[in-house]
DNA sequence: CCAAAAGTGTTTTAAATACACCCATGC
DNA sequence: GCATGGGTGTATTTAAAACACTTTTGG
């Protein structure tokens, strides 16, 4: 199976496991390897944590994290591999709670809110966005807060962890 | 080139040939055919006139066709792929022009709207659908008329005949 | 003049947008 | 008491939804 395959190369590149994957684009130009025609079914994976990759754990990991905007240089396509994810994640932030995957079990509004604008790379007005999302019913609010530095933020979870295809935005 | 396969062996089994063509998702389950394990990278092809396929021109043509709500039974997982491509079409119909694959250069905006409805499979309010997509300017009105047994209908193009993306339900 | 399909406007309702101040805490 | 990030409400604008009659033609 194509995701099994995936998801074992994961594990051995990088240590990853149990994370999000989405099947994106299958690539097949003969000239996309030089050597020979290689046809490369491409995946994303999503994780909240980026020390995830970098735990004891996974002794044999060669991952490294990049930036999208500042990628290297990648090998083959690649690079098209990578910008068709970015492409995808947006659009499906936006009819989907597909964000679960990108932020711990408990997490503030602000963190939410900061994932969003991160990723659409655009700023978002806070109080109507969190009027959407709150009567939407995306989130639900636990009755602990975060105590820090300055007031205390309410927590959230996601109602479901798991893909639910929503018009949201 | 995976698509130059597909237009080959679309070519080669309906005798279609300048179709929009579109990847779906790639299928890989050892399971799907028993004897052997195939992966199958499949394609969505659009075309506006069921009777390309019953053409003279192509002589060696197996194509068929079938409602979509009355497939016969398919070969390994065909049937999901059909479901699959449905689904595409469905939701891409709502974000772009992808419409202009389903129609002849010319139209009346009864056919369009039809069309919408007939994937959609739900009733659209005529005056409201008219209006946003007219002011959305996705089509252009021709200066003349479809004349029939009764008022003539003004006859539209799509704008643009290569895919756009606009949010536009 | 009748049947059939084409075409058109208004009112109501809901959602999106724009926008600025107060609150709670740690230091 | 001040710096910092958290939290909130309203008015305006825009878009969606609901809804039914008139027009034009051929026969």
């Amino acid at each position: 199976m194509l995701e099994e395959a995936a998801r074992r190369e994961l594990l051995c590149a990088t240590g990853l496991n149990d994370v999000y994957l989405e099947q994106l684009f299958t690539f097949g130009e003969p000239s996309r390897d030089p050597r020979s025609h290689v046809v490369s079914v491409s995946y994303m994976a999503l994780l909240a944590d980026p020390k995830r990759i970098a735990k004891p754990a996974s002794k044999y990991a060669r991952g490294e994290w990049f930036e999208v905007s500042a990628l290297p240089p990648l090998a083959y396509d690649h690079a098209l591999m990578a910008e068709y994810g970015v492409k995808r994640l947006k659009s499906k932030l936006e009819y989907s709670n597909i964000a679960y995957n990108l932020l711990p079990e408990v997490f503030t509004f602000a963190q939410f809110e900061g994932l969003y604008e991160l990723i659409l790379a655009r700023p978002i007005d806070r109080r109507n966005f969190r009027r959407r999302i709150l009567t939407m019913g995306l989130l639900r609010e636990l009755p602990s807060k975060l105590r820090g530095a300055h007031r205390p933020a309410a927590l959230y979870s996601f109602n479901k962890r798991s893909l639910q295809i929503i018009e949201m935005l």
